[in-house]
DNA sequence: CTGAAAGCGCTAACAC
DNA sequence: GTGTTAGCGCTTTCAG
């Protein structure tokens, strides 16, 4: 009701009748206080049910405890799911977490980010942008003048910066193999859009892998998608035409797996008999798919948290004026699942 | 790099030969600044790379121009697309978004809540947690006292409350009602935990609609999941024992429609032949099922939106003394998207 | 153990 | 047009 009346810490000391200081000590359990004047300090802060400002105390003390996120595309599973695990983890160090969601994958102006950063004064930047255009450099190279650390969840693995991320090329790689070892020779590809480097990685690692085994893609031999189911229906088509000897596909997600093994179905085909097939990212709807589809799972909650315990760790060693070195950024593992969709029938 | 030595409002006035009031004319664009001054001043704040101090301007303007939004979930479709709306939207406004995510749907802890919100003198308060075990109530009672508004996103309407819902048991009624219209007459629901209070409108709707209709259903003619799914799956299969002579079936959500039509292909069912479905939410897959789901479909994004704007208003009402009875809630309603699994066949 | 003074970085209100 | 004074609510010296 009444925010012009904020109780303040002059006026519980008013009426407790004992200086500010006092009533400073007793908020943050300041061991030099008489019992009998922290009980009743104490008594007049519940009464008057006082809040200590957090605006205040962070100007005076010249630390906000608070860490911007900034994030894109939450209405997709990955990026929704790594911010869950960087809330929590935020949440149990105790720090506040500022949301900035940007309106697309594309940032659009640095300039004013960095002035927000600035501005709010946050202790740390978790940046949980997909990365798409190779952009990601750009980012690094605009943001490196922020007088707080920044750590990069998601993609390749950066020179020089701090980063939580996941191996999609080795991910491809293995992906491309399991199917390889299933017997399947005629691999097919969808890929997310090249635009993003999750994407590309995959797809080079689908490429390698073909080439290492002695199986020679060329461009007939993959499609390119946008992550949505749809795309994933039209890009086999697409395939149908360009690739008929095709035996199997590693789709670059699990949903334009779903979306092309529909397809497949309308059109009288079978999978895996007909056509196998593996996903990426296991989403909770891929273990209840017809057939139930093999995948390779990564863990975006763990990411999240990983992502803030590494910012955690440079916000302390600047605040305690340790060299940032010690700091080492994060490559996690994808698990191969392996369901029906994969499975070699003969 | 330099935390210690943060660029001041004085430093730049002292070096630009001014006093501080000019500069702070000059970057909150006042018009009463000479145009040489202000260039001048201007051009010695780019050089020392100086931003102003949100955290002073909050304490001294008594405005943080920041909104908390509580949600849990997060890992789950909907509540992480209402956020995505949410976050475009207070973005847009000019506000910051202070993201504070459960760990699970049960408030365990008001008064840590409470406290935080007070403290960190939020101007608003957006409570985007799923209802469960009608808890809603609970709520609004704790968080009556907050001297800044709260907005309720989803659930049921509240009286004497601001809240942006949708109509839950209206979508289950017409859901219903389209198995109904397909010529369905022995109609079974899965539904999600009655603990959550979306469910168990859904399926009240689903209940009355069939008695509306002359059917009768029983306990036996339902099940309860728990989102998931996995529930889906097993759910179907305990139905088909308690109640075989079923031809169609309304889930209340898509996941567990889609887990337990994989299960009826498992076991040699067909859908729709043998039976019907219809689910909720309108997932990105369920257009991409086999065959594609029938369902509901409700816009998340814009419930997060709408959440933001109530809020705002509210928030304006307050700071400008009018009266805040003039904010109204708001009710969205839900769409039929009709597929392939509710079609009749004969 | 407790209090008084100074200051964090900014803006509102008034002088000049 | 521009500068001065006071104060937002808190903590940190430093006295006592």
């Amino acid at each position: 009701m009444d925010t012009k009346n904020r109780v303040t810490i002059q006026k519980v000391a008013a009426v407790a009748g004992v200086s500010k200081q006092t009533v400073s000590r007793v908020i943050n359990n300041h061991p030099d206080v008489a019992d009998i004047t922290r009980e009743q300090v104490q008594k007049v802060i519940d009464e008057l049910g006082y809040h200590p400002s957090a605006v205040a105390r962070s100007l005076t003390m010249q630390r906000t405890h608070t860490i911007a996120v900034v994030t894109a595309g939450l209405n997709l599973a990955g990026p929704s799911k790594v911010l869950h695990g960087l809330a929590l983890k935020a949440e149990e160090a105790g720090y506040a977490l500022l949301l900035k969601n940007l309106p697309g994958f594309q940032v659009e102006d640095y300039a004013s980010l960095i002035r927000y950063f600035n501005e709010m004064q946050v202790e740390g930047v978790a940046w949980a942008v997909p990365d798409t255009n190779y952009q990601r450099l750009e980012t690094i190279e605009k943001l490196a003048k922020l007088p707080m650390p920044v750590v990069y969840q998601g993609s390749a693995p950066i020179e020089g910066a701090l980063y939580v991320t996941v191996d999609n090329y080795d991910g491809g790689c293995r992906a491309t193999q399991h199917l390889i070892d299933q017997g399947y020779r005629h691999i097919a590809h969808i890929s997310g859009p090249l635009s993003f480097g999750d994407a590309e990685a995959r797809k080079t690692g689908w490429h390698d892998t073909l080439e290492k085994n002695g199986l020679h893609p060329v461009d007939a031999h993959w499609a390119e998608g946008d992550w949505n189911s749809a795309s994933g229906a039209e890009a086999i088509s697409r395939l149908l035409n360009t690739y008929p000897g095709m035996d199997a596909v590693f789709a670059g997600n699990d949903q334009m797996a779903i979306g092309a093994i529909e397809k497949l179905h309308e059109s009288g085909l079978r999978v895996p008999e007909d056509i196998a097939f593996i996903g990426y990212d296991n989403i909770a709807e891929s273990a209840y798919n017809s057939p139930p589809l093999t995948t390779m799972s990564q863990d975006f909650h763990l990411m999240g948290a990983r992502t803030i315990e590494v910012l955690l760790e440079a916000i302390n060693a600047q605040h305690t004026g340790k060299k940032p070195n010690t700091v080492k950024p994060v490559m996690l593992a994808t698990d191969l699942i392996v369901r029906r969709s994969s499975i070699r029938t003969q």
